[in-house]
DNA sequence: CTACCTTTAGAACGTTTATTCTTTAAAAGA
DNA sequence: TCTTTTAAAGAATAAACGTTCTAAAGGTAG
C-alpha cells in the first residue's frame, strides 16, 4: 500500500479562495499557490490537471460553500426576514474580500463561456429568490402589494453586485447596512 | 528634422479601453495591444515606459472621457432629471461592456494601490454627486423631504456598481432601465 | 525488516511575456 | 538631391510562467 497524500482538497479550495481574491486569476501565479497552500506541484496536476481547471473547481467550491449557503437565507420562505437576513450574511462573507465569482467575470467573464455562464446562473437564482420572498412577504402583509415584485427583485439583485464591488473599498461595513436599509424602507407597509 | 510619428494618442486610449475591457489587465498582452492600435513597439515604450504605466494612462483617459462626462449629468443641478439622466447615459455606456476602472479595481485593487485610490475617489464623487441632486429635488418638491439622504445617496452608488456587473452579464438593456425606474419610484412624492 | 508504491520537493523544460535592440525607410531641411 | 534624424517593423533578449520530470523520502503490507 502506498502512503497517504497530506493534503487536504477542501482546506486547499478555501486557500485558493484567498489568493486568487487577492490577487485575481492572471495575478496568482503558480509558485504563490504551490506555497500558499499544502499542496506539492505533482499533486496539483494529477489532482485538478491545470491552472484552469483549478479556477473552476475553486469557483464550484465557493459557490457551493459560499454563496449557496447564503442564497438560501432567500429560500427560507420568510419574506422580509429572510431578506434582512440575506444581506446581513451577504455583507459579512463579502467585506473587505469582495466576491470571487464576480472577480472572475469582470477579469475573464469576456473570453470565458463557462464563467460567464456561472455568473448568469448565480445572478438568476438571487432574482428567483428575491421575486419569492417578495410574495411572500405580500402575503404576509410585511409588503405593500402595489409594487411591481420582479423590478424590485432585479433592483436587489443589482444591488447584491454593487456590495461585491464597494466591499473592496469601503472604509467600513456600516455604510453597507445603511445603504441596504435604505433599500427596503420604501417596500416596506408604512 | 525628422518625421512626424503617425499614431495618435488618443484614438489609441480609445482602442486601449476596449482591449482591457476584453481581456483584462494581465490577459491584454503586448503582442495584442501592438496589433490592435496604430503603435509600434519602440514608440509605445518611448511614449508610455511601460504597461503598468499604460493602464494607468488609460484609466486616466477613460476617467475624463467615459466616466467625468456621466458624473456630469449629475452636477447639472437638475434634480430627478438629472439622476435620471446620468442612469440613462450610465447604461448607455457601460451595456455589454462593463466599466473598466471597477474591472481594474477587482483585477488589481488588492495589490495596486494607485488604482484602489482612483476607485475610492470615483465612488466619493458619485456620492456627492447625487447627494446634491437629492438636495436639489428636495427644494424643487420633487422628492419627499423624508427621506434621508446621504443613506439613498449610498443606495445609489452601490447600485451604479452593481450596473456595472451587469451590464456584462445582461442579455438586455430594458432591465436595467426597469430596476433604475424601481429605484426610484419609492422616493419622488405621491 | 524489506520491498513496493506514492508522495514530496524542487530542478528542468518549453512557452509566453514584457521590454530592448537592430535594421530599414521615410520625412524634412539644406 | 543628399544628409540627417527619427519613426516603423519586427527580431532578439531575459525574465516569468505553467507544466513536466527526477530523485529522494515515507508510509504500508507482507
Amino acid at each position: 500500500m502506498p502512503r497517504k497524500s497530506l493534503y487536504d482538497v477542501d482546506t486547499i479550495m478555501g486557500q485558493a479562495i484567498d489568493i486568487f481574491l487577492e490577487h485575481s486569476y492572471h495575478g496568482a501565479v503558480m509558485e504563490e499557490i504551490i506555497a500558499r497552500t499544502e499542496f506539492n506541484r505533482r499533486g496539483f496536476y494529477l489532482e485538478f490537471g491545470s491552472k484552469q481547471q483549478f479556477l473552476y473547481d475553486t469557483l464550484k467550491f465557493y459557490h457551493e460553500h459560499t454563496l449557496v449557503p447564503i442564497i438560501h437565507h432567500l429560500e427560507n420562505h420568510h419574506g422580509i426576514a429572510s431578506i434582512e437576513a440575506f444581506f446581513n450574511a451577504y455583507i459579512s462573507a463579502m467585506f473587505g474580500r469582495g466576491c470571487l465569482l464576480i472577480n472572475m467575470v469582470t477579469e475573464l467573464g469576456h473570453d470565458d463561456d463557462t464563467i460567464q455562464s456561472m455568473g448568469r446562473h448565480y445572478l438568476d437564482r438571487l432574482q428567483l429568490g428575491f421575486i419569492g420572498c417578495l410574495e411572500q412577504a405580500q402575503r404576509q402583509g410585511t409588503v405593500k402589494t402595489s409594487i411591481n415584485v420582479e423590478a424590485i427583485a432585479l433592483q436587489l439583485t443589482c444591488f447584491v453586485q454593487g456590495f461585491a464591488i464597494n466591499s473592496i473599498l469601503a472604509e467600513t461595513k456600516e455604510e453597507l447596512h445603511i445603504a441596504t436599509r435604505a433599500l427596503l424602507n420604501p417596500v416596506l407597509t408604512q
